[in-house]
DNA sequence: CACAAAGTGGGGAAAAGTGGGGAGTGTGAG
DNA sequence: CTCACACTCCCCACTTTTCCCCACTTTGTG
């Protein structure tokens, strides 16, 4: 479970922190690849096994075909540094907008990686914000039971 | 079951003790989140675990996408020190308006922290005030059960 | 009134994050 | 073929933050 948001700094090699927290739950075979909303995302190995549900054959439509091929051909497989680092590609990081700063956050079963300004719009909300879409989830989750 | 509202003082490494009626209730695994109307609140490992049916994978929906990012984003699992305290970022205050003092509550099932000024507004109810909304509430659980 | 438990505050060791130098490797131009 | 350049890793050093421990104060209880 990745819980939090944490605020690295990423220096002029591409290279970004992971959390010590999420770092010790991230055994080899992580892969991090892009995802919606122009963030880069971290799938533990268990959770990229969920997406080989996607695959390439003579019957996939065409959105999957196109969703299989933007998600895998960015993907590359996590390597760390000793100091606990992963380098962030030139292009991942054009993708993801993301230049001195980086916000690491974890999203209950993978972690997303986002610039400043975006996290900002997406992530911090008023109080007021908050309780409007917690009072969302409540109705949803309502209405899924029933 | 969490009762009774207690003032604690926050210290400069925002620290704040958890009352030790609550402390013996919760078992490693708690977490604490952002709450609605601008407390943070404590839940239970079982507690908790209602709230993780909310995944994120490439078929995830658009809202469902960003109420995880908020939810989880914001959330904390509790590590208590030697004397029972639990550290609040800095983001969790801020959100929660807190600085030198807090207030944490009971509320049956998980437990809130507030900061001076509004929990001196929900907790100072007129009896006319709780009149009002105890009335509210059962016209509301009426209204809902037809 | 005395003792125990709970809460408060601060100092210091350890861990995490940050930045940069330099060896090794690969590529492309001369 | 050789050299220059770029890029990737790996390692070292510094800074900042975290967290663990100790001591004091306050509150509650027998």
């Amino acid at each position: 479970m990745f819980l939090g948001t944490y605020r690295h700094s990423v220096d002029a090699k591409g290279r970004v922190a992971i959390p010590a927290r999420f770092r010790e739950q991230l055994p080899t075979g992580t892969v991090i690849s892009k995802g919606a909303e122009g963030c880069l995302q971290l799938y533990p190995p268990q959770e990229w096994a969920g997406e080989q549900g996607l695959r390439l054959g003579s019957t996939t439509p065409a959105e999957e075909r196109r969703l299989a091929r933007m998600m895998f051909g960015a993907a590359r497989e996590c390597e760390f540094d000793g100091q606990g680092r992963i380098v962030l590609s030139a292009d991942q990081r054009q993708y993801a907008g993301i230049t001195n700063v980086a916000w690491i956050v974890g999203v209950n079963n993978l972690i997303e990686i986002w610039n400043d300004e975006q996290w900002r719009r997406i992530g911090e909300a008023t109080p007021e914000e908050y309780t409007r879409i917690q009072d969302q989830v409540a109705e949803r989750r309502r209405a899924h039971n029933t």
